[in-house]
DNA sequence: ATATATTAATACCTTTTTATCCTTTTTATA
DNA sequence: TATAAAAAGGATAAAAAGGTATTAATATAT
């Protein structure tokens, strides 16, 4: 399993494909999501009324319904998507497993450990949902294969 | 969960505990082990023996058995104990989950993300079995807790 | 108002991970 | 040679993650 859990991936996925798509208004339904990001439908359904109810984005039931993300939520950065959905263990968490990380008791990592965690953390709070809107639009960067 | 699974969290902490306590020569038993670094012991058990097949550390059986790592497997480095039990995928996989990592058909997150994993990679590289006995025995770094 | 089609939400099932127990094999030594 | 100590291996179970089928809500046409 890679740094974030298959969940937090599509939440990731996800997030970025809706706000791209949402951009100019609009609610995109949960099938188109699943497919552009490659995704398991059903599963990503369930994962995004998680953040639904998070209030990381919106829905919509009903005909014309589907999920978007309003103008507030798309300036959220990724760290918030990820808290919602793998919890802040990955920012706070001793790297072997110890139950507590701290000065006073470090693991054997703790030093080199908390440095590549707090890059984590900075990539996470210092990109917005919205950022790569453009990189998308222009097929720089993808969200699936 | 964290950057590493609880078994590779417990495969590292295992570790460095028998290259602890075997840096004189001798073993130390299951018991032992899983208690020094508060694991469960059945558990760990299952990872190390397979550890042992896979030759990062060594054991004998019966009487004043054990674990021990000898002078060659103790110069490994950890990123030898995450790749036997997890697998490369943290060194080489996509942080979005995609397919494959790739400059052609790059997620929004790979630039950023590519350094962060190649600085796990290299943190765990660089950082041999044995470098942290002298910090155990001074009591500088813990194991549990 | 009501039926209908659309869509998200929920309840349910399967697989993987984590953890435990029990039996067997190996081996030092009394 | 018998005994006890210790890891190895098989079988099972609980918990978490991952995935699927069904139900409830709602906009709109009639
Ligand atoms: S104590 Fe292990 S990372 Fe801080
Ligand atoms: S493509 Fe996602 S990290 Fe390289």
């Amino acid at each position: 399993m890679g740094v974030f859990s298959k969940t937090c991936e599509y939440a990731l996925r996800a997030v970025f494909f809706i706000a791209h798509r949402t951009a100019e208004g609009g609610k995109v339904g949960i099938k188109e999501v699943a497919d552009g990001i490659a995704s398991p439908e059903y599963f990503l359904a369930k994962i995004l009324q998680d953040l639904s109810r998070k209030g990381i984005i919106q829905s919509a039931k009903g005909p014309h319904g589907g999920f978007f993300i309003d103008d507030k939520s798309r300036k959220n950065s990724l760290s918030e998507v990820v808290k919602a959905v793998d919890g802040n263990g990955l920012f706070t968490g001793c790297g072997l497993g110890l139950e507590y990380c701290s000065e006073v008791n470090p693991c054997p990592l703790h030093n080199q450990f908390k440095d590549i965690r707090n890059q984590i953390y900075l990539m996470l709070k210092n990109t917005s949902i919205e950022q790569f809107n453009e990189d998308l639009s222009l097929g720089i960067t993808a969200l699936k294969k």
